[in-house]
DNA sequence: TAGAAGGTGGAAAGCGCTTTCCGCCGTCGA
DNA sequence: TCGACGGCGGAAAGCGCTTTCCACCTTCTA
């Protein structure tokens, strides 16, 4: 009788049969006494020889089998295009804290912005009979990506997003819109009037939303397409800079751009903000580590993962959206135009 | 007969026994079909009824179903202390990649650096009979994980770390020691006496290692300990500066303390490099963005989590040790001590 | 004192797959 | 012409759990 775990053999997991054999009891008694949740209670004697031959033997139980037989998993999805990307990371880390606290695990699917991958993805999440999946990428928005996320929510998964998405899931919608128009109005507060953009991929919802919010102020702003990236950010300031060159004004829709377009204008040798002020959106930590420190609109993107995470676990009907909100910092990086006095 | 997806009935999942019966043949020939790892084969008429039925139905196998049958699972761990923190993050995304490549599902556990939390979540991974494990947090040196980490060995499942770890295991050692040294002689090179080191938590293992490595060629630094965050590094260098006013260089066992060294220099007043030189560890993405631009050392962090995922995933017998190469990068961040000329 | 009611342990039937057998059929060699 | 053999589809036995159902043993009540 292997008894203690230098006995075990190697290579096979201990079994709920071999704990109750262990405890002399059946096997639906130990199941009941480790796992109870048929509802019955097992005498106080045996409840103790189980639980003392589960330590014994380091049983836990195999979670793939417990799965089947209960028809319900305890891993949750989270989709993300790039983990290493600070926003996603926060967004993550926030979201796991709560699936801890349910005692679920967190399986990341990191897309690479692959649309192609966000799809395999969930149909993989679905495979797994995860029980929710939190779309955290402001997902493309495609057809077949679409219906892959019906056949989820029809397996019996939950769905929620971050960022704006179809019907019947559950949002967290972060005031992208409020924000694009409260950082344009700063700008435009502190007189300028010749005002750069650098957007993101189209197609992505956060950057048609934050876009709208600052064009509801500034209306016809000089636009440059980038992706996302720090060095995406660099680039398109140069370019616009280089094709508008009395732009006072450069507002990046996210702070990785913004820092790219730091990096640029001190290569170019043009003072922040007393010659161009820069903003950002996000306000991830490196903002404040910036020089100047980055203007921005601060999404709080761990508690923003923590709700989508509460909306899929608790057992409300979906459909619901829960505003989340962006709040104007102002730090060094944003000043008068220059020549406005 | 549910044919098409709109019939199919919402909150139960599409069976392979419904597609075996859609196309008109068994249970096992579907399986050999859609999954074939019988290692047999199946007409070809037959064959394309079966995927027709398969896609018609929408139909993803049961992962844990598959797993209890198959007895293992295509899911693999990722413990690490926070998600958050891009150092993890960056090695998480490595470690992601090469998984995606093996069609590996990753399950990543945040320990929140709580050593209760690690055990727990390695034992939980061991019930979800994860393939393997990647312990990228410098994991706490206690009796009881290693055990858990032996526990899960035993059950099967391959163990690899970044860093220092016990015996047998599969590791990539970054080059603490030698990145430690290394940013010692560049600071002693500039003339540097009276040094400053704010390094992490003790127990870490990355901590001892950088820090053995820079006292092999600084035997007496000024030592502050911080909790391996900007805001640690912050009030470390504070600490620092109140009580060894003399100090001309300060070393960061990592560049988010080195980000908080920086604030507080900047709060003080006093001019980096020219009065106190600064030099952080990781080369995160934040450090060229730093001012004045970080020196640090350079880890390839997201080829350190690909390597480490590879050596969890090819057959090779365990008890591996990759080095990576840790190297120095010079910025503005540090320069000659104040008073050599 | 007997019968009903309530509580507790165990046997067994799945959960959705994989995989070993088994048996059928057609082909080939002697 | 007949037996051996190879190829291929299907039946069925698990994988490790949960949970229903049944049997048994105590109480408690009339």
């Amino acid at each position: 009788m292997p008894r203690t775990s230098s006995t075990r053999t190697p290579g096979s997991a201990v079994t709920l049969q071999q704990v109750a054999t262990a405890a002399g009891v059946s096997l639906a008694t130990a199941s009941r006494v480790l796992h109870g949740s048929g509802g019955r209670r097992v005498a106080e004697a045996l409840a103790e020889r189980v639980t003392a031959a589960a330590t014994e033997l380091r049983y836990v139980a195999h979670a793939p089998a417990q799965s089947l037989a209960r028809s319900r998993s305890t891993v949750v999805g989270v989709l993300v295009h790039d983990i290493a990307d600070p926003y996603f990371a926060a967004i993550a880390a926030g979201a796991m804290g709560v699936a801890r606290e349910h005692d679920l695990m967190v399986l990341v699917a990191n897309t690479f912005r692959d649309p192609g991958l966000e799809r395999d993805y969930l149909a993989r999440l679905r495979a797994q009979r995860a029980r929710a999946v939190l779309l955290a990428g402001s997902a493309f928005v495609s057809e077949p990506f679409a219906e892959e996320v019906a056949a989820f929510a029809d397996s019996g998964g939950r769905v929620a997003a971050i960022g704006a998405h179809g019907t019947g899931i559950d949002t967290v919608q972060p005031d992208q819109y409020g924000g694009g128009r409260v950082i344009a109005e700063h700008l435009v507060a502190l007189g300028h009037r010749e005002v750069g953009v650098i957007t993101g991929p189209a197609g992505l919802a956060t950057v048609a939303q934050r876009l709208a919010g600052f064009t509801s102020v500034v209306a016809r702003p000089h636009v440059a397409v980038a992706d996302f990236t720090r060095e995406g950010g660099r680039a398109a300031a140069h370019t616009l800079l280089r094709e508008h060159p009395a732009i006072t004004a450069i507002f990046a829709l996210n702070d990785l751009m913004a820092a790219g377009a730091l990096a640029a204008l001190r290569e170019l040798g043009r003072p922040v903000p007393e010659q161009v002020s820069v903003a950002g959106f996000d306000d991830l930590p490196v903002a404040t580590d910036l020089t100047p420190a980055l203007t921005t609109v601060r999404l709080q993107l761990s508690e923003i993962g923590a709700q989508a995470m509460r909306l899929l676990l608790d057992d409300e009907p979906g459909g619901r959206t829960v505003p989340a909100a962006a709040e104007l910092v102002v730090r060094g990086s944003t000043g008068r135009a220059a020549g406005v006095h």
